[in-house]
DNA sequence: CTATTCCGTACTAGGTTGGTCCTAATTTAG
DNA sequence: CTAAATTAGGACCAACCTAGTACGGAATAG
């Protein structure tokens, strides 16, 4: 099984090569070519991506996509938050009314502990890590893990 | 975004159930009315987690399933592995030379970390942890631990 | 004004998922 | 020995979701 769907990991290479040249603005068909992904579907991501509040793009001519916050600030679950929807280990520990098996289901409550788990794992890294020479810390670093309860449903 | 497919959430729903009651031996049908899911659906399960050697089926008349091992011999991890296959994050984390973005793909080398904290955390969490008075331990005992490497691709 | 670029949305082809069903193998009961 | 019950292992199909494309509209620089 593949957690990450497709677009998710794009999207993730798309921001981490923003993330390499912080103050540049480039254009999406420019960093389509840089990443040697679909001009169209990079297009797509960076739209999801700027409506996720990750990058800022800016309209017109000479116009282009930027990093709206510092590379550090940005966890990679905030990046497939933005392009996935909220990440959750289960259906009912996403949208929790919905699960009508609440009331005889016992392994509920358990999962949502897992969820929190997984869902540190991936608010742990922030976007300056995953770059080339960026170090995967065993104690990330403090402004990475207060993002964690933001994604934590 | 949903990491585990219903049908894997279906296999850890099952398999706790067979866990609550180590001793008997169950029909499927019989399975899926306690589990209130459908019956094929349960029957399918059970055939992928006796693949998996999570569960062990007697044939014939008077036949049934019963849980391979101890439930706190077994992970959520093997569970969810058994029906959906190996556990990545990415597409290039479980089958590892079918990515041709290898030579240049910075983000890789990072994915796995992420990859083994996910495949850990999901590993920590036996099936005798997922019942109704489960506790869930901070520090997981060592049996259960000791499957993350087997999961760990 | 015009060219360029982002924005929003609609659309489609393909693959995966959830679910059913059928046949063969195996075991027990009578 | 025969029949019933049950698992084992497939094939199979509809529904949904995903990935990718396309088009019209809005904003901005020159």
């Amino acid at each position: 099984m593949i957690i990450l769907s497709k677009l998710a990991d794009y999207g993730v290479i798309v921001a981490t090569h923003l993330a390499a040249h912080p103050e540049r603005q480039i254009t999406a068909a420019a960093l389509a070519a840089e990443a040697r992904l679909p001009r169209a579907t990079v297009a797509k991501l960076l739209k999801a991506l700027a409506h996720g509040g990750i990058v800022a793009g800016a309209r017109g001519a000479t116009g282009g996509y930027r990093l709206a916050r510092a590379a550090s600030a940005i966890s990679v679950a905030e990046v497939v938050a933005a392009i996935d929807g909220a990440i959750g280990v289960t259906q009912c520990s996403i949208h929790e009314p919905g699960c009508e098996r609440t009331t005889y289901c016992s392994t509920r409550p358990h999962w949502r502990r897992i969820n929190d788990v997984v869902g540190t794992a991936l608010a742990a890294v922030s976007l300056a890590e995953m770059l080339p020479g960026g170090l995967f810390l065993a104690n990330p670093p403090i402004e990475a893990t207060k993002t964690s309860e933001a994604i934590a449903s």
